[in-house]
DNA sequence: CGATTTTGACCCGCGC
DNA sequence: GCGCGGGTCAAAATCG
């Protein structure tokens, strides 16, 4: 897909003429401007829609991987650090990764072949920027960091947080910066949280975690320079808990419809978005086409 | 002064 | 059995 530039601004400049006054002018501009913004609209809901199939091919595909190595492994078992290390591949090869979670790993699928319930682990791509050296990641919860490591194939350190918002949550989550991309933390997440998420953003900040607006990034893998939308809205976007909706295929095309309405909709009443949006769609846009991998 | 972070020591599983 | 490496503990330091 070609990258595509939206304007989003509203263009309000009236030029009065002889033949009409300034206010009939500003009327016909005025609806001329919303005609234009409500078919950029529906361009957008459409290409939000492009995405979330995308999304959901991608995430097939990435339970069939996951589902082919597990079937693999019966045959010639390999180390545990090799299953890690095949499904942060699997991430890579799919290119791009929006927060990416893996909602199911090659070992959690081992435990549940064996009927054993292991806690849920999940895996969270988050960009920073070059002047970040920190490792935290404001993410609505509070952690407390027991311990930091640096580990063999990664010269950046491991620091090692608890969830400390309620006594006797279970949850961990490991944080440390991608070997390939050093502007990128990987943060995974053990278990699942005991309590309700009670500070709704989700956002990066440098160690000072001075910044107010909440920040969502799409982190290419493969690309140094990602693209960054920032808006408020996004919010309602859990990603420290990705969450999958299980449906029949009946009722898929329906949710998947409302869903994207509902983020189409929260996203454009954002004033922020016109704005991130334009900068990110400008910027760079890497969309897998599923269907005719290159 | 309590909460949080830092950091070296320790534990434990895995591979050889 | 031994060494390595990842994960955790806990005492000291730091912060608000």
């Amino acid at each position: 897909m070609e990258p595509t530039c939206v304007d989003t601004s509203l263009n309000l400049n009236v030029i009065p003429s002889r033949d009409k006054p300034v206010a009939a002018v500003a009327d016909q501009v005025l609806v001329e401007e919303l005609e234009r913004l409500s078919s950029e609209n529906k361009r957008l809901t459409e290409k939000l829609n492009h995405m979330c199939n995308n999304y959901i091919a991608l995430q097939k595909h990435l339970s069939q991987f996951s589902q082919t190595n597990f079937e693999n492994e019966l045959v010639s078992p390999i180390s545990r650090k090799r299953k890690a290390e095949s499904v942060e591949n699997c991430f890579n090869r799919f290119g791009y990764a929006i927060a990416e979670s893996s909602t199911i790993t090659t070992e959690e699928e081992t435990f549940k072949h064996n009927n054993i319930i292991s806690p849920k682990v999940s895996k969270v791509l988050v960009q920073t920027d070059a002047s970040n050296t920190g490792l935290y990641v404001k993410d609505g919860y509070q952690w407390r960091k027991y311990g930091q490591k640096v580990t063999r194939d990664n010269p950046s350190p491991r620091a090692y947080f608890k969830c400390s918002f309620a006594p006797g949550c279970p949850v961990k989550k490991k944080v440390q910066r991608s070997v390939e991309d050093q502007n990128v933390l990987v943060t995974t997440y053990e278990g699942e949280h005991n309590h309700a998420h009670h500070q709704p953003e989700m956002s990066l900040t440098s160690s000072n975690q001075s910044e107010t607006t909440p920040t969502y990034n799409l982190v290419p893998a493969s690309s140094s320079s990602p693209i960054n939308w920032r808006t408020a809205q996004a919010s309602k976007l859990d990603l420290v808990q990705p969450r999958q909706l299980v449906v029949d295929d009946s009722h898929k095309s329906s949710i998947q419809q409302l869903l994207v309405q509902q983020m189409a909709t929260s996203l454009t009443r954002d004033p922020n978005f016109a704005a991130a949006l334009a900068t990110a769609i400008s910027g760079r846009i890497i969309i897998l086409d599923v269907e005719n991998p290159k």
